[in-house]
DNA sequence: TGACATACCTAGAACTCCGAGGTATATTAT
DNA sequence: ATAATATACCTCGGAGTTCTAGGTATGTCA
């Protein structure tokens, strides 16, 4: 029923590469990341985060390594490879000639109702 | 793995809506009229497009009424509802705030790799 | 010591879209 | 005539994504 969350689909990955792209974070940073940088439209649950991470992983556009924070807690931060970069260049120019194309259709349906 | 694919999710109600405020149209029509008008970026197949007619006639956003053609075929053709304009407004505003804040997501990323 | 926030994880349900099939009629080519 | 193609509708089952709802573990604060 959330719009928004059918929108997000299929641009999660491209967010997170996104923000992966200014530095190395971890899991539960990027989820408080995302949600502040989008005024809280963007609130991606643990249960998908984990799952693109691992998945990004595997085909080797990221790499995890864990470090111990100075709370002593440890975490796992994940790094961007070239391999990512290469596919956030992509996924970035599919997303903008998507969201184009969509304003395109937008603009010519009829206005506003009465 | 087609990018295109995943962002189409959560926008085709959207897209479909869109069409049918310019006027009615019937299910083979919006698919080649979004095909043309996308630059073939937006190729609904028929299995998703009849589906979600289905759906939006049942929530009252649409209503059918079958007409023949003046090649002989029988059309079923949809009419968009006021509550349906209502819908399609309201998902466009979401569209316009996600596809924004998407923007200044990608915005803060790193610039393309050398 | 108990509650809460941090930090990681997974399994199963729900939803969306597509592939692949089916039916039927009109047009065009052979 | 008839075979192939285009039009026009439909549905079922699989694949992919995300969320819900749990679980585990540790650090902090009352």
């Amino acid at each position: 029923m959330k719009a928004d969350k059918n929108l997000l689909s299929g641009s999660t990955t491209l967010l997170v590469l996104s923000l992966l792209s200014t530095g190395d974070k971890y899991g539960y940073e990027m989820i408080a990341e995302l949600d502040a940088r989008s005024d809280h439209t963007f609130t991606l649950k643990e249960g998908t985060l984990y799952p693109i991470l691992h998945g990004l992983e595997k085909e080797g556009a990221v790499k995890s390594y864990t470090k111990e924070a100075d709370t002593g807690r440890t975490r796992k931060y994940y790094r961007i490879t070239r391999k990512g970069l290469k596919a956030l260049e992509e996924q970035k120019k599919e997303w903008v000639e998507f969201s184009e194309k969509v304003n395109a259709i937008l603009a010519g349906c009829a206005p506003a109702l009465a």
